[in-house]
DNA sequence: CATTTGGTGTAAAACGTTTTAAAATGGCGG
DNA sequence: CCGCCATTTTAAAACGTTTTACACCAAATG
């Protein structure tokens, strides 16, 4: 049906070598010869096969992305990145989610290499560093976005987290808070870690005690979250929290909701990542705000950038980008402390969601 | 570096062929033969070449997946269904986002048709009859999910959208609201003349009159949704809103938010669609929910029924999935007419997101 | 016994590229 | 006029499959 390059040939009156050399300009083609081949391709509307091209050169034109979080909507904005990128070049972008699963992490990596994509872009799971090194023993181009790991010799993109809880911290600090909860986020990975540094520089700058047994082990889902806010909430000893993910602080408003406390009253909240619903609920919550879409485009630059110099492998490089506090209602000086106002509903409320 | 079909010829100790034919199981071989080929795959832990395979059937074992709107999660839900499928059968999932466009629609299609996927699963955006012609022209498994299209050969996959939006504006009805009015979505898509159709119905059978000027063209995003929502609060003729989407009852929350007017005391909303946040929003919304992951999820087994009984194609099925009310606080009787609590603010309102 | 028949096996062609190695062309100095 | 080099072109080999067409053999048929 399609025309192959044979047929390009034919028309243009010149060999198979010399059309395949037109279009990937691999060698120099007499002028006149190349505008009839130029012509012979428009005319047929000649488009390379695929599977030929990648099946003499060991690699087709399409990259792979690993997500770890599906309902997360962060990781939607790196997403549409990515997919810029790989658009702009050409490429195919072949989207897998892994769940936070290491197991399927492994599944999948080793998938897409058989399937000889020409590059990752992972934000890995928490096993990343073994998951991950297949790709580097095929030498295969992989930039790491969102999450990094220590010393991998790849390009690594991320925000700025403990820049972010920093601020985020200091601004409750500023309040007047003085105990302040954590919900932690996935063990092992880069942002929780950085997250949780920013939280505590930003005490012992001030020079305020800090009670790492606020500090409530969450995850990354919504339900996990809902259950350690409800646990911190119930020990009466916290008067704002600070959620480390989007779906948990989605978790966090659910047990606020369900304790019947209400924000910022009762309990100041600032989240990491800003949302499309964060803007518009009541109250408006104040988040930390990742330029998450930039992420994906940086990231898809680097292994671009990367897949084009080939013979020469440009030098790893480390971006991290800045992130920003937006203020919004969910945070306000603490009123009285909180375990009176839940003395009387008891403590047996239970998480169900 | 990689075991190729040659080898493991060699190692077995017959022809290529023969070790086609088992893997294929393309024609009968002989027990003893079979068992020393896939000992010798065994021990080679030898895989098919992709490219090679795909070369010579003209078709690779990928799928592709388009999506009209980024930022809805309704579509990541569907998304995960459509994935879940292709990693059961082994086949890499494309996907990309069409944003409504549909020269972006176009451009994806004829870009994956030259790729040669297997197959499609679509939401299309308002021009899909006229941008998926040229899969049906090439003969390629289409599969149509939430946005069907009225006489279009092809397995087609949706809600129960009328009966959703009957049911929530029965509800509205039941509770005393008589001027109902609607943020509608993209036309010439399914979903919106099926919901539209929903509430038309809900009204002839309550034999209340329909003000037809209630019914505001929103469309699919946020600030479209904010627009249209406080154009019909300004002109403080509604008790209550029926968002037909997702980001649509975003925008109407924030501009309920910006015109200090409280839900549900001073209006009711119903959205389209249920979602994370909905849940634990302050009021609790109330929604239509859709069995989004299964739609996707089905979608995809429609899809790959047709490329197992690929000489045989099977009749076109359509499918529609029930659709659930979800009564939470968003929705109350009304109590005094609108226009008193708007007087003292004037109209000059714009929307500012 | 000669000839089909049906079942297994294989060599070789084909899929559409890129690339290597060799051939043709043309200019130039000897 | 010949040989030599530099440049441009091309024929052919490879990439790894699937499949067609044929070869082989044993059993069944006439």
């Amino acid at each position: 049906m399609a025309a192959t390059i044979k047929d390009v040939a034919k028309r243009a009156g010149v060999s198979i070598a010399t059309v395949s050399n037109v279009i990937n300009g691999s060698r120099r083609v007499s002028p006149e010869l190349k505008k009839k081949v130029q012509k012979a391709i428009e005319e047929l509307g000649y488009q390379p096969n695929p599977f030929g091209r990648a099946l003499r050169k060991g690699e087709s034109s399409t990259i792979a992305l690993l997500i770890p979080d599906r309902s997360n909507p962060f990781y939607a904005q790196i997403a549409w990145g990515v997919e810029e990128q790989a658009r702009r070049y050409g490429y195919a972008l072949i989207t897998c989610h892994t769940d936070e699963d290491p197991g399927l992490e492994e599944f999948y990596v080793s998938s897409l290499l058989h399937r000889r994509v020409a590059g990752f872009v992972v934000a890995p799971t928490s096993a990343g560093r073994d998951t991950l090194s297949p790709i580097l023993r095929r030498g295969v181009p992989l930039v790491l976005v969102d999450r990094v790991i220590e010393g991998l010799p790849v390009d690594q993109v991320s925000s700025d987290n403990e820049g972010g809880a920093y601020m985020a911290i200091r601004h409750l600090l500023q309040l007047g808070h003085r105990n302040i909860g954590v919900l932690s986020g996935v063990e092992d990975i880069s942002t929780t870690q950085d997250r949780i540094r920013g939280y505590k520089k930003a005490f012992a700058e001030s020079g305020l005690p800090l009670d790492e047994s606020l500090i409530a082990p969450g995850c990354s889902q919504i339900e996990e979250g809902a259950a350690a806010a409800e646990s911190l909430l119930l020990s009466g000893e916290v008067t704002a929290i600070f959620s480390i993910n989007n779906m948990m602080t989605l978790g966090a408003l659910h047990s606020l909701k369900k304790l019947g406390l209400r924000c910022p009253e009762d309990v100041s909240l600032v989240g990491f990542d800003d949302s499309e619903w964060a803007a518009v609920m009541t109250p408006g919550l104040t988040v930390v705000a990742q330029q998450s879409y930039e992420l994906g485009y940086l990231a898809g630059a680097l292994l671009f950038r990367r897949l084009k110099r080939r013979p020469k492998p440009p030098k790893p490089r480390t971006v991290k980008l800045r992130t920003i506090l937006i203020i919004r209602e969910s945070t306000a000086e603490p009123r009285e402390p909180l375990s009176g106002k839940l003395a009387a509903r008891g403590s047996s409320v239970v998480a169900n969601l």
